[in-house]
Order: C-alpha cells, then sequence, then structure tokens
DNA sequence: ATTACAAACGCAATTGTGTTGCATTTACAA
DNA sequence: TTGTAAATGCAACACAATTGCGTTTGTAAT
C-alpha cells in the first residue's frame, strides 16, 4: 500500500499558505494516516518539528481553507483527516472501541432537498455526518 | 408560545434517574430554551442551583440515555438540547453569524443503506448530520 | 544576490473545558 | 423509619486551546 506521495510544498503555495518545512511535514504525516487524528497524536509525533501553538493554528487555518477536515467522534476534542486528494465521506464509530470505518457521501440529494426547504439560509456549503454505533466485534461481547 | 410543562420529575424516574431539584431545573431549562446551548450558557443560568460538576454529570448521563442529546456546530465545544418530546433533526449552522435553523431528519433511508454496506459495523444506532453555509443575512454582505 | 515584509514561528503565560477523588447529602424503595 | 445507592458540592487537577509578543523565514519584488 504505497502511495506516491504529492507534491505539498506545491498545494501549500496554491492554498495562499507559504510552504515552512513544518506545515509540509503536518501535510506529509496526515497523508500517512489511515485515519483522521487527535492534536495530542500529531503533537507527540511532531514535537521536536513543531511547537504545539503553530500546530494549532496551522490546523485552523487549513481547516477554514479546506486542505484539512475536522471531524466529531464524540470524544471530547477534535479528530482532523486530510481533505484534499480524496472524495468527501463520512465515518462510522464504535462507541466502544472507537473503530472508525469510511463512509463514502451519497447525501448530495439530501442536500439539495434541504437546502430548498430552507427558510433562512439559501447554500449550505459543507455538511458533517457522523454514524455512530457498535462493531462487529464489540457486539460479539 | 407557551408550551404545558411536561412532567419532569416522572420523565426522570422512567429513565432510572432519581429526581432531584437540580435535575429537574436543568430539564426544564432546555426545555425552555430554543437552540441547543453551552455547558457555560447553562453554568451561568443555573450557578445557584447546581455546581459545574454535577451539571457535567447530569448531562453525561442523560446523553447516554437519550433524555439529552449533545451536537457539534464546530465552535469548540458541545452544544446540549432535549432530545425527548420532539422529532429527531438535525441543524443549518451558519458560519458567520451562528444563527441556526432546525431540519427534520429524512435520512432513515441513507442510514439503512450505510448500514447494509458497512463490513465492520451490523446496527448503526445513531447519528449526527450538521449543516453549515451563510445564512440569508450574512450572504447579504 | 539582496532586500523588504507579511506570514509563520516558538516560548511563556493564560484561559477555558472537562474530570477525579472524596466526604456529605438525599431520593426513594423496602 | 431506615438503609443504601445515587447524586451532590467542593477543591484540586488534567487536558485542550488561545493570546501576546518578539524573532525568524519564505517569497516576491528589486
Amino acid at each position: 500500500m504505497t502511495k506516491t506521495a504529492p507534491n505539498f510544498e506545491e498545494i501549500l503555495r496554491e492554498g495562499g499558505y507559504k510552504a515552512t518545512p513544518g506545515r509540509v511535514l503536518l501535510l506529509k504525516t496526515l497523508f500517512g494516516e489511515e485515519k483522521p487524528v487527535t492534536v495530542s497524536y500529531l503533537e507527540k509525533k511532531l514535537k521536536s518539528a513543531i511547537d504545539k501553538v503553530t500546530l494549532y493554528r496551522a490546523l485552523d487555518s487549513m481547516v477554514v481553507s479546506g486542505v484539512v477536515r475536522e471531524v466529531d467522534f464524540r470524544h471530547g476534542h477534535a479528530h482532523y483527516e486530510l481533505q484534499i486528494l480524496r472524495k468527501h465521506h463520512h465515518h462510522i464509530v464504535c462507541t466502544n472501541c472507537a473503530l472508525v470505518e469510511d463512509v463514502d457521501c451519497n447525501t448530495e440529494p439530501f442536500v439539495k432537498q434541504v437546502e430548498k426547504k430552507s427558510k433562512k439560509f439559501d447554500l449550505i456549503s459543507d455538511h458533517s455526518t457522523e454514524f455512530f454505533g457498535l462493531c462487529k466485534n464489540c457486539t460479539k461481547v
């Protein structure tokens, strides 16, 4: 499962960011993760390379521009994943063991319908959908 | 717009909780709110009646049993609303002014489909869906 | 190459959010 | 009335996230 690493310097510059070593490394790290990760995980993994504050600031600004996506697994803190280079998708989270499975997003028709029905909004630009349940392994018990 | 207050004592007992004054007051307060509120809002509003810790513990346990619902508006902290006595629904949140509009939940077919397709989960017990966009007022600007 | 400057950075301190431990009180069923 | 588990309040703690500010650095224009 080897993917060719994209040119993150270029991606950053195109997004209006400076291609600093820290940000490049952050994107590389996120690219290598299978599932959304927490800030504290990144903090430990990148400790010698990026200061905590820089990490928060980088994540925040990249969430705004859509390079990175923030998801809520109901764990009391945010998880982050790379948004670019992959299809919009959602997650199923096990409420017992925190296992995460990706789910293709097929809600576009529903989103359009919501947009039409809404009285206070003309345009829905984004949505979050997370599913929760017990995974097969945790159901056994 | 006067609603008859439900019997929260009874609701609590049915849910397996003790009907303590604090919890009754908490449910009454949530019942009176139009939109999901933050813990710090509740903390201020109920300061003299419930300690912060009790508030957190009450909310947590009632989220587990489904009396109260926790939602994520991407504001960096949880919002809570009463789940019982109303239909399952979702929200559209303005990314500029934080205006919230309720949306009926019509995703059940989609949920079933996700459940069927999933390799690692047999049963999806719950889901969160929040929509984001600019409200009509903020679009003008 | 050099320079100029906004963007990004690191550190320290601080705020905010949520939790733990423990002794005390209370709702409620027996 | 009483026994008991549930719930409470307080203090202290742990973790998550932010602010202020002086310094460094990537990049575009010279």
